[in-house]
DNA sequence: GTTATTAATGCAACTGAGTCGCAAAACTAG
DNA sequence: CTAGTTTTGCGACTCAGTTGCATTAATAAC
């Protein structure tokens, strides 16, 4: 599965992880590209850019779904986990590439673990 | 703030917490009191034990608000923060007594920290 | 117990993110 | 270029969560 064609659509909304190289919001990145296509073409697109490992997802402090971009993984292998930090004054989303030990707990098999911090970003904390 | 007069609906809120001893998803406590209050009043009374210190509210895996007990808070001090653990396989969701240790990021103030681990519980992972 | 005050509730309408089905358009292989 | 397949647009839909307002119920004062 995933991507296969690279229609104009695909290449625009990549375009935007390229230059901007920050997280985006599905509901930013629709109104990002509200006059070339339409929003269910976006959320489709994310899909199969995720599922081609070119891109991950998680859900921000508001409950929203974010997007960034994947280091070394490929549709096989989702290798690139790493916790998130969220700006509570200008909501901005950063990829962080520290490891947080998660200790093994009995008689349960973890399968995969989400850490969104919060807090105030370099900028915000001045 | 916070709940101020005990009702009828307030009290078989609470008893679920009681009873159940576990956490539950706002969903899931609508459909259990739906003969007996409006789901606004289900929103509104959760709102107001959170403000309390009584029950703590977290994000489930699909995005679902859910609240369980709190151990030892207050109105002024929510201390009793931890990880949660949801199954794939039965959704139900545990909150977890481990400690995680969050190494310090620089130049950021983290205020919070929400960890979702989802994965088999001991039912379903026999 | 009665009354006045204010908080809590019910209800219906709304919001907004995300999804679905289907017909039309755009790719790609041959 | 053509046929086969994927992708897109569009409109309608779903569903968790919210809002405004009129009504009801808890609490306190008397
Ligand atoms: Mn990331
Ligand atoms: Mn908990
Ligand atoms: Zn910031
Ligand atoms: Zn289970």
């Amino acid at each position: 599965m995933g991507i296969i064609r690279k229609t104009k659509a695909v290449t625009t909304v990549l375009q935007i992880f390229e230059e901007k190289n920050e997280a985006q919001s599905v509901v930013h990145l629709i109104e990002l590209v509200k006059d070339k296509m339409n929003k269910t073409t976006v959320y489709r697109i994310l899909d199969r850019l995720e599922a081609d490992g070119i891109i991950h997802s998680f859900n921000g402090k508001d409950g929203l779904k974010w997007y960034a971009k994947c280091k070394g993984c490929s549709a096989e292998h989702h290798t690139d986990k790493h916790p998130h930090f969220q700006c509570t004054e200008c909501d901005k989303v950063e990829c962080l590439s520290i490891d947080i030990k998660i200790p093994t707990i009995k008689n349960h098999k973890v399968e995969s673990t989400d850490i969104l911090l919060t807090g105030r970003c370099e900028v915000c904390s001045i």
